[in-house]
DNA sequence: ATAATACGCTACTATTGCAGTAGGAATAAC
DNA sequence: GTTATTCCTACTGCAATAGTAGCGTATTAT
């Protein structure tokens, strides 16, 4: 039940851009070097990210990427389904036809059960709460 | 975020020696045609839930499986954690020192949640709970 | 005893998906 | 035009999973 390196690399890059409190658009460049990922595996992620419409582009010198909505508006839940292409542990939770037991199974009951669990804390947390969560985390060092 | 088909082979093995009134041991070639899967692969499956004290095995002629224990004392987390090797999605959530910024890490958060939402739903169920919800699924089927 | 049945163990192979690399084209700033 | 950056596509290496195979060991029925 690991999360792909992928999603892993991917989340936190969109974290970054959800930092990025200037205006200008940050770089593969300095995600990569702050997360220590390669610049052009962190291409093609952003390449996944860019299609679902969470982050847009600018190209040539001085380009980089920039959240193309607010940070309150992108769900995790969202993210991580295009990321991982589904978040469906088992086929047949979301395909009931693809096996003939699926009405009384009682394996696909357990399964329904944590999906929908993690479903609905994906689907209650947005950039924007990551990001909080992250500065109250910061204030706390402080204060030691 | 799959699960492995060790894992759900497993599960389902495991659910069948469950729901085996009958006081005799159940043997893998039954189980191997209704769940169809090759014997031999359920060989070693069995063997991981054998040496976790799951389930029992009689040797020789008439010999096959038994759970080593009530359905009601089974939980899926226990079950699931010796398949899965860990259900941690993520090693910085086990092991804080993985990574330097692991204290105000906004991803970390986030799959700290997660996985916490997927232990409670498989701490809180149990095999007993399984079969008891396949056969209410089964009454309603001939109700139909 | 013997045959049949069934688990136990270990090694091997094939497949798959992930992780990462590479090269060059398009685009924009200066 | 040069430089910096994203964009696109293809390729490669690696590791884990899925599945196979064969022989060994234990037990029971007869």
């Amino acid at each position: 039940m690991k999360l792909s390196t992928r999603t892993r690399y991917a989340v936190r890059a969109i974290i970054e851009l959800a930092q990025n409190d200037s205006n200008r658009p940050l770089q593969l460049k300095i995600i990569a070097q702050r997360q220590n990922i390669s610049v052009k595996y962190l291409e093609q992620l952003m390449a996944i990210l860019r299609s679902a419409g969470f982050v847009r582009s600018i190209r040539g010198s001085k380009g980089g990427y920039l959240l193309a909505k607010a940070p309150n508006q992108i769900k995790l839940n969202e993210v991580l389904h295009r990321l991982e292409g589904t978040v469906t542990m088992v086929e047949c939770v979301e395909n009931e036809d693809y096996c003939l037991r699926s009405a009384d199974c009682a394996a696909r009951y357990l399964w329904m059960q944590v999906e929908q669990a993690i479903e609905k804390v994906l689907e209650a947390v947005t950039l924007q709460d990551l990001i909080d969560k992250a500065n109250d985390e910061k204030k706390l060092d402080y204060q030691i």
